[in-house]
RNA sequence: UGGGGCGUCGUCAAGCGGUAAGACACAGGAUUUUGGAUCCUGCAUUCGGAGGUUCGAAUCCUCCCGCCCCAGCCA
């Protein structure tokens, strides 16, 4: 796609397809095709597949054909057909007239296949599938031959034939090749080929009553179309002898089946049924919710087809496998939505802000840049008033060390504005902050200071009476864990990320938001955003495709601010800086809710030598996941389950390599040995623990 | 305890007998009217482990260990 893949290191397919055109295979010529079978939505571990085969056309001036792999009318629908096709075109390939069906093969390959019965390579066998599983042997254990195995090739062929023409009910005969029951490879030990299936097909209605297997249409149809590399995933190496064995027997053009490894990222999942089961659940909106790793989610998101080109070509193409940091993929929408974006500015949160020094019904129009990565994109006017928003988050009463935006006596500056100094704070009767009453420099207008003085922060704002309201999306990864489906005793949408979505339905956009054509915009300082199609015209609807990197929430992060100061406690994982430890108090200590908790469920931690990870019933309406470093103590954890133990309920959430820790256990060490707190009696989870 | 595949930085990933590329992440610094971007700097004396061959091994040999896939009339 991009052309400039040809300097870099070239992967192990690359490597494959140049070795076979120095020796003059298949003339030379490079042909692939990505077979889908349209029976749900693409994602994004597809995309490495398009790309890959697609990609390698380009590269060797070769072709790539789409063809749909509908062989089982069950599970197939045209729906899934047009979603492919577009998610494909969307993605930037074009498989020009090349878009093909199995389905058009079916009568080759029943020729084929009566090829195989007239050279007694293949029969027909009236076993029934529980027959056929037992006689299959076990992994460790060889096959049974079929009694079936050893009829006359004319009974086959005549099987064969009323099997086609409907006379048998679904799944009381089928095809098989004869190959080896006693095969170490399983799918060598007479694989069907055809079954019986009454079921109307979405291409070819009921013209069939029989359809092929995978193995035995999937190889025919690379060779029908003379595909010279055949990439499949790992999980078709197995299958390979057999792919190799019909188009070997059958004497036709033979394709090279290639096996790479298929695309995993972190914080989310990837499997159709995993994907199916979030959308019937309802705990997406959708296969185009902008959380789902689909191509159509992704879409909606705002992730540009190049960006995802980009990232399939940066993650390269191995035979391990692997899970791919979804940072990366994030890196690769921001580095190409810095370039192009423009800017505006949106505050989400409003705080009212009253410049009280500047005159009342006083409007100016202020220069802004559009994109300081393109002087093309030229410059817009923003107006300013007496009255403005800032983010809520921009001002704190009291500030910690390294918060430098607006607090009580501060000067900041407003973006392409003014400096302002925060004067006063207007709290209502409950105590909570209403406005800021501020002033402002005229000197300083354009934001430059002529005396040169500086300011810590740049805040944006958007003038209070031309601020235009919009509802606005703001979406989060999906699961608050790096691997989802790591803890197999625990479902993964355990780990779902309670907060991948909030919606903010007030916020304030600058008006000149509504004169832009563009897509994809930046909101300063806080991300890129796109329109969603459920905008209105007078009712913007914005998704957040991502947010800026943020080196304040790290620091944040890293260093709480005094009122949510958490409280260390044995049974902490890495233990913060002794620093920090020596900062408690008594009346931090005081500040700790203990409470009643039941284990319900403790499993280990993969990757992690320490850690525990436990489900903790504490009354609540669902059992909180902490992360415990007593893995020591108890190897098994299975051990815990149902003790109760102490818990500080009240601490805030604590990220960890693994997930969230919504809690901490306590314990403590003694001679070199770690146990638990906890207690009989009859207390209850919840119950409060003095 | 059958067969197939894979083990190189936190995560991807080059490397194919001549002495460990790159990217993301992370950390530090410069710069900055986005705590963005940009720019520097750092980040595997070591390639799952142990032996062996060799002047020389991540690359070759042997043994061991770990992970993934396979017992659909799914693909």
């Amino acid at each position: 796609m991009n052309g400039k893949n040809d300097k870099r290191p070239i992967n192990f397919i690359e490597t494959i397809i140049e070795e076979d055109r120095r020796k003059g295979k298949n003339d030379g010529r490079v042909h692939t095709r990505f077979p889908p079978e349209p029976n749900g939505y693409l994602h994004i571990g597809h995309a490495k597949s398009i790309c890959l085969n697609f990609g390698l056309a380009e590269k060797y001036g070769g072709l790539c054909n789409l063809r749909f792999d509908d062989t089982n009318p069950t599970k197939e629908s045209v729906e899934y057909i047009e979603s492919i096709k577009h998610d494909v075109r969307w993605l930037g390939f074009d498989w020009e007239e090349r878009l093909y069906y199995a389905s058009d093969y079916f009568e080759k390959m029943v020729k084929y296949a009566e090829q195989l019965i007239r050279e007694g390579k293949a029969y027909v066998d009236d076993s029934t599938a529980d027959e056929i599983r037992e006689y299959r042997g076990t992994l460790t254990q060889p096959g049974k031959e079929s009694p079936w195995r050893n009829r006359s090739i004319e009974e086959n062929l005549e099987l064969f034939q009323r099997m086609k023409s409907g006379e048998y009910p679904d799944g009381s005969r089928v095809l098989r090749a004869k190959i080896d029951m006693g095969s170490s490879n399983l799918n060598m030990r007479d694989p069907v080929m055809y079954r019986i299936l009454h079921a109307a097909h979405p291409r070819t209605g009921k013209k069939w009553c029989i359809y092929p297997m995978y193995d035995w249409a999937h190889g025919l149809e690379d060779s029908i179309e003379k595909i010279t590399h055949s990439i499949c995933t790992l999980e078709f190496e197995d299958h390979r002898p057999l792919y190799d064995w019909f188009l070997d027997q059958l004497r036709v053009f033979h394709p090279r089946q290639i096996e790479f490894a298929r695309l995993n990222l972190t914080y989310t999942v990837m499997s159709k049924r995993k994907l199916l089961d979030l959308v019937q659940s309802g705990e997406v909106q959708g296969w185009d919710d902008p959380r789902m790793p689909t191509l159509s989610g992704l879409r909606r998101r705002g992730y540009t087809p190049s960006s995802i080109r980009q990232f399939a070509d940066r993650i390269g193409v191995a035979k391990r496998d692997s899970t791919v940091d979804i940072a990366l993929l994030e890196y690769c929408i921001r580095e190409e939505l810095n370039a192009q974006a423009r800017r505006f500015m949106a505050v989400l949160r409003p705080l009212k802000v009253i410049i009280t020094n500047y005159p009342e019904g006083r409007v100016e129009k202020l220069e802004a840049v559009n994109n300081p990565e393109d002087p093309s994109a030229g410059t817009r006017k923003i107006p300013f008033s007496r009255e403005i928003y800032i983010e809520r988050d921009d001002f704190m009463q009291d500030p910690p060390k390294k918060f430098y935006r607006l607090a009580p006596g501060r000067e900041i500056r407003l973006r392409y504005a003014y400096f302002i100094t925060c004067e006063k704070v207007i709290r209502n009767e409950a105590g909570e902050i209403e406005a800021l009453h501020c002033t402002y420099d005229p000197a300083t207008r354009g934001g430059d200071a002529p005396d040169n003085r500086r300011v810590k922060a740049t805040l944006h704002w958007v003038s209070v009476p031309h601020a235009r309201n919009a509802e606005v999306r703001l979406y989060d990864r999906l699961f608050d864990v790096e691997y989802p489906e790591a803890d197999k005793s625990v479902s993964f949408k355990a780990h779902l990320n309670r907060h991948s979505l909030e919606v903010i339905d007030q916020a304030k956009l600058e008006p000149a938001l509504f004169e832009t054509g563009d897509e994809r915009v930046q909101f300063e300082r806080l991300g890129y955003f796109i329109r969603d199609p459920d905008s209105r015209p007078n009712r913007p609807v914005y998704n957040r495709i991502i947010t800026l990197r943020d080196a304040w929430a790290r620091i944040r992060e890293k260093q709480p601010p005094p009122e949510e100061r958490r409280v260390q406690t044995a049974g902490t994982v890495r233990g913060d800086s002794e620093e920090r430890m020596n900062e408690i108090t008594i009346d931090d200590f005081r500040k700790i809710d203990l409470r009643a908790g039941r284990v319900v469920k403790a499993s280990l931690v993969e990757g992690a030598d320490k850690l525990l990870s436990l489900q903790v019933d504490v009354g609540e309406e669902t059992p909180r996941q902490i992360f415990a470093g007593i893995r020591s103590a108890f190897p098994e954890p299975e051990v815990l389950v149902g003790k109760m133990v102490i818990v500080a309920v009240n601490l805030a959430p604590r990220k960890m390599r693994f997930g969230v820790s919504h809690g901490m256990i306590l314990a403590g060490t003694g001679e070199g040995r770690l146990s638990l707190a906890t207690f009989s009696g009859d207390a209850e989870p919840g119950d409060s623990v003095t």
